[in-house]
DNA sequence: ACGAAAGTACGTAAGACATCGTACAGTACG
DNA sequence: CGTACTGTACGATGTCTTACGTACTTTCGT
């Protein structure tokens, strides 16, 4: 079964939204985001372990947010940019721009 | 107990994004920006009971996309749009943006 | 004062979600 | 070939979420 990505053009945006409101996730994404082309996941900076990190690498995957491929053992990883800007105009780059909340 | 409001600035974006991420909220979220100003509650169209649109209301408030208030026995709900924008530059824009999904 | 209206509080149930450990599969390298 | 490495599959578990019914509070009309 070779793995699946969605066509953006039948995600909604609730469900991108859904996604990206995870912690261990939008890290995923402003990591990838920090880095353009592909990232190998192992690369990946994660506080959790390889079986979660598999269950949020897929849930990125079906949201339409990443796009994954092989190469070897390892897994490479990407963020959809210009096809997520094209669906959604300005709400990576929003969501990207946000700054951290104040502390105290 | 009086009803609280975050302040925005200690608000993440991805409580945000979790918040927006569920399709009864998102959908009052557009009623509410459909129409500027205050809404009163029961003039939303929702499709669950009162219990649970009194949780939906709760949450968007708890992650500052609304504002509560009360006049008479009707409650009055906001949208945080310009707090928010401040805060979140472009981000509520995106979202409302965003076209339906192709269905098929 | 009484009854209807608008929400809330509380308890509860079903399902989704995040997390992990362990076992496994595929690939690379000696 | 055997071992180490990368990630997946599966199953378990605890927590969070969504949803509801019912009972209650507050407020408005009459």
């Amino acid at each position: 079964m070779p793995t699946h990505h969605p066509d953006l053009d039948r995600v909604a945006v609730e469900d991108v939204l859904a996604a990206l409101g995870n912690p261990v996730r939008i890290s995923i994404v402003r990591e990838l985001a920090g880095s353009a082309g592909p990232r190998s996941c192992g690369s990946l900076p994660i506080e959790v372990t390889k079986a979660t990190a598999t269950h949020h690498w897929r849930v990125l995957r079906e949201s339409g947010l990443t796009r994954e491929s092989r190469s070897g053992r390892e897994k490479q990883i990407t963020l959809r940019t210009a096809e997520l800007d094209a669906r959604f105009p300005g709400l990576l780059a929003a969501v990207l721009a946000a700054a951290p909340p104040r502390e105290p």
